[in-house]
DNA sequence: GCGACAG
DNA sequence: ATCTTGTCGC
């Protein structure tokens, strides 16, 4: 259902060089606004968005699920391709932000707010993979990868909810967060259209404390794994 | 000064 | 990301 800018048009690239200049171009585009995680304004449809691979990595299937305010399914898609080159530290968009937008766009029910499994504007030029899916096709997404981009000051408390704002290096556009009691927590940041403060809160409205990640991710990502095995399915 | 750093 | 064995919890 969304579909990206077509002032902006695929923003991809071959070249590592010429993949930082789009990066600082389109960075320039991010909004940060408030988006409200209760209430009229509240987004009612939010979707989660993953790209899982085979092993050998020649293979990769984006999964895009859309949930309601209750935590159902209400859409979901599976788009097979392969993968646009390797994996590079600060250029996963490159590698797989095309299928990303095609999962998006294959949707029939438009999300009011996308959760991506990558950074947001926590990236060393700031565009992470959220940020340069969400200023593509102009809708919120949120960043929440399981893992720092950089060193993280320090971990938040155990309980579900606990968070602290990421000042080392990154100021304040970024969080690590705890969305499940005694869990490793994960590291949220502004992909586009949404506040640091905003984030967090939609994390938490959007999670239930059964998993790591938000549940529309989690429900992207269990079905990436689901498509996969059905091509290689396990062995032992 | 150099290296490490999302998936 | 993916592979891998065992273990803990609901």
């Amino acid at each position: 259902m969304p579909s990206v800018r077509p002032d902006l048009a695929h923003e991809w690239v071959v070249s590592a060089e010429e993949g930082h200049v789009i990066q600082r171009r389109l960075a320039e585009k991010v909004v940060l606004a408030p988006l409200p995680a209760e209430g009229a304004d509240a987004p009612r449809l939010a979707a989660g968005v993953d790209v899982g691979y085979s092993k050998d990595g020649h293979r990769a299937w984006a999964c895009a699920v859309v949930m309601d305010e209750a935590m159902r399914i209400v859409d979901r898609v599976v788009v097979p391709g392969v993968p646009d080159r390797g994996y590079s530290t600060g250029m996963l968009a490159f590698r797989e932000g095309r299928l990303t937008l095609e999962a998006l766009e294959a949707l029939t029910i438009e999300p009011h707010v996308v959760f991506c499994d990558g950074h947001g504007v926590v990236h060393e030029r700031g565009l992470g993979l959220a940020s340069h899916v969400g200023v593509l096709l102009d809708i919120p997404v949120i960043g929440v990868p399981k893992t720092p981009f950089h060193a993280v000051d320090r971990l938040p408390d155990k309980p579900r909810g606990s968070y602290f704002v990421l000042t080392k290096e990154w100021g304040a556009q970024g969080a690590s967060i705890r969305l499940r009691t005694g869990t490793k927590p994960v590291y949220v940041s502004p992909g586009h259209r949404v506040d640091l403060d905003s984030a967090i809160a939609l994390c938490l409205r959007w999670s239930t404390g059964r998993h790591r990640v938000p549940e529309p991710l989690q429900a992207a990502d269990t079905l990436s794994k689901r498509a996969r095995n059905e091509v290689s399915p396990p062995v032992p």
